[in-house]
DNA sequence: TCCGTTACTACAATTTCTGTAGCAGTGTTG
DNA sequence: CAACACTGCTACAGAAATTGTAGTAACGGA
């Protein structure tokens, strides 16, 4: 069920996965969603990318099964997203000490 | 020092960061140096992409820090970039979990 | 000299993304 | 009931990024 991706021709689920997250936009909507649902819209003044592709990044990682829409509250990480952030959050610190060191 | 970026109004290091991470092919080339140093063309038939492309973001990688041209192995991680490897290679083990699941 | 290798560039065609406007559905308020 | 606000989402033309192909210039070895 693995869709066939852009740059993923071996099918490789890091592969896949490495080309999900590479797509721009995608990265940042499953960091703005680390704490609280969001609202579409509230994503949208939150990244400053047009509806177009904020709502084909949403789609992609829905049916990727990282997000959800939650009627009452908006767009939510599904247990597989929270999974996926928390090996992310590292990120976060490291990229201070990055930036310090550039 | 930090370069003010697509989608990185604020300069947050984090923000700056996921901007990086996020263009196409970034993360698959700091992926395919994970173990050794590359040469350009090896880059090219690994990830399949065009020179044009691998080229620049290498050009990005390398002012990031993350990425340097050893003249006799070819391009290699920084010590930098094998930090923020090691942040992502619990990426690998999680993907082949997240496929079964999708 | 010729060949292979290196990193890298030029450039037109194609694909992706942006920016703006708007649709259709639901609920709320006057 | 009418007007308005909010929801997710779509249309579409222009701008920007990416591709695919070809080629450059420098270096080393036969």
């Amino acid at each position: 069920m693995v869709k066939r991706v852009r740059g993923s021709r071996t099918g490789r689920p890091i592969m896949v996965l490495l080309d999900l997250l590479g797509r721009r936009w995608t990265l940042r909507i499953v960091w703005e969603l680390r704490e609280e649902a969001k609202r579409f819209r509230e994503l949208q003044d939150l990244i400053g990318a047009s509806p177009t592709i904020i709502n084909t990044r949403l789609a992609e990682l829905r049916e990727a099964k990282l997000v959800q829409l939650d009627e009452d509250a908006g767009y939510r990480l599904t247990t597989l997203g929270e999974e996926l952030l928390r090996l992310l959050l590292p990120l976060h610190v490291w990229s201070e000490k990055w930036a310090r060191s550039i």
